[in-house]
DNA sequence: CGGGGAAAGCTAATGACATTAGCTTTTTGC
DNA sequence: GCAAAAAGCTAATGTCATTAGCTTTCCCCG
């Protein structure tokens, strides 16, 4: 019988494709332990606990998310850089929806801030791609929020089956994203 | 000692206001059996499992807003009956933070579907609210997505304190509204 | 080469939870 | 007033996360 060795890179790792294979909610520590060929309590010698555990899963989400999404608006600007941006975040959250739900499972994750900085971090890549529009800064974050609400809020529903109607979801997104640029550029503050 | 003499209805009720007041994961079974002055196994008489108590505050809490959506866009067309549902929306969603919860806590829902025509429900109202727009049926079904999108995923993160900088919270959820009319001016489909 | 300490595993136990089975009490309808 | 249904109860099970305390394994240093 192998003796498992691990470290905590490892067990986030497995977690995180766990939570990406069959759902967050089924990432238990007993069904981690399980699959590393552990038991539960040995989990405690890599992690805090559970919270810490899923902060860690969320953690690494927002890392790569960022990644994806600077990568999508390199080189490019404008309406064309939004809508490339849009679409890797949605990509992201739909190839690894274990890693996307941690991140917005706020519920379990409040007080471990190990995601705190690579939060933000998202929100400076979502500033970059306005740029263009060269908003000042009530408008700008006005804008960082709504673009970010859409997103997160397009995808929630859609992974959770939100959209009844068989029309196609992907037009539905770019008429989304196509309505926001047209708000960016009608520029008008609150009336 | 006072017997309970409870019925399904007053169960619900009381696992609403617990969902509002304490939070929806704190409304365990145990908590729920614990406020009404009854053993936990008791409540499988007006229940059939913790996920329908959960599936029936969604549906109560869908019913709920429609008739706060539906009041909001009485006697109203354009973009000021957009902005009183989307307002609307975002009021309900605070002052019923449990029941609103429970409304997107799909997992836990699935396959309970006594709230299923209450969702349309929702759906018929909103696309009431873009009467004027005069939508043909692809572009009216988009809207329809992107305005819940927008809705569900800015008070999403509210909720959770998403939203980190100190400016106005309101202002840009006005914003945000106003930009998705103005996409709804555009009009321009996916291109 | 050998020993000692740290790292990483283990078992046992606890307390919260949902849920089932089966019993008793209360209410209600005739 | 009585019988049956409705609504409560206790006891038990299985799944969680978590803690305490023990043992094994590895590695470094003498």
């Amino acid at each position: 019988m192998k003796r498992a060795r691990l470290n905590p890179e490892q067990v986030v790792q497995a977690a995180c494709d766990m939570a990406d294979a069959e759902g967050l909610e089924a990432t238990t520590l007993s069904a981690l332990a399980r699959a590393l060929g552990i038991q539960p309590p040995s989990l405690y010698r890599h992690i805090d606990s559970y919270g810490a555990l899923i902060a860690a899963i969320a953690a690494r989400g927002l890392e790569d998310l960022r990644e994806r999404l600077s990568s999508a608006a390199a080189g490019r600007s404008g309406p064309t850089a939004v809508h490339a941006v849009a679409d890797a975040y949605r990509a992201y959250a739909h190839e690894h929806p274990g890693r996307y739900a941690a991140t917005t499972a706020f519920g379990t994750i409040r007080g471990h801030d190990a995601y705190g900085t690579a939060g933000q971090a998202i929100l400076d890549v979502l500033s970059a791609t306005l740029r263009e529009w060269d908003l000042d800064d009530p408008a700008r974050i006005d804008a960082i929020r709504g673009l970010r609400a859409a997103l997160h809020g397009f995808v929630s529903l859609e992974r959770s089956h939100g959209f009844a109607m068989d029309q196609s979801v992907d037009g539905s997104f770019t008429a989304l994203v196509n309505a926001l640029i047209a708000g960016l550029d009608a520029g008008g503050g609150p009336a």
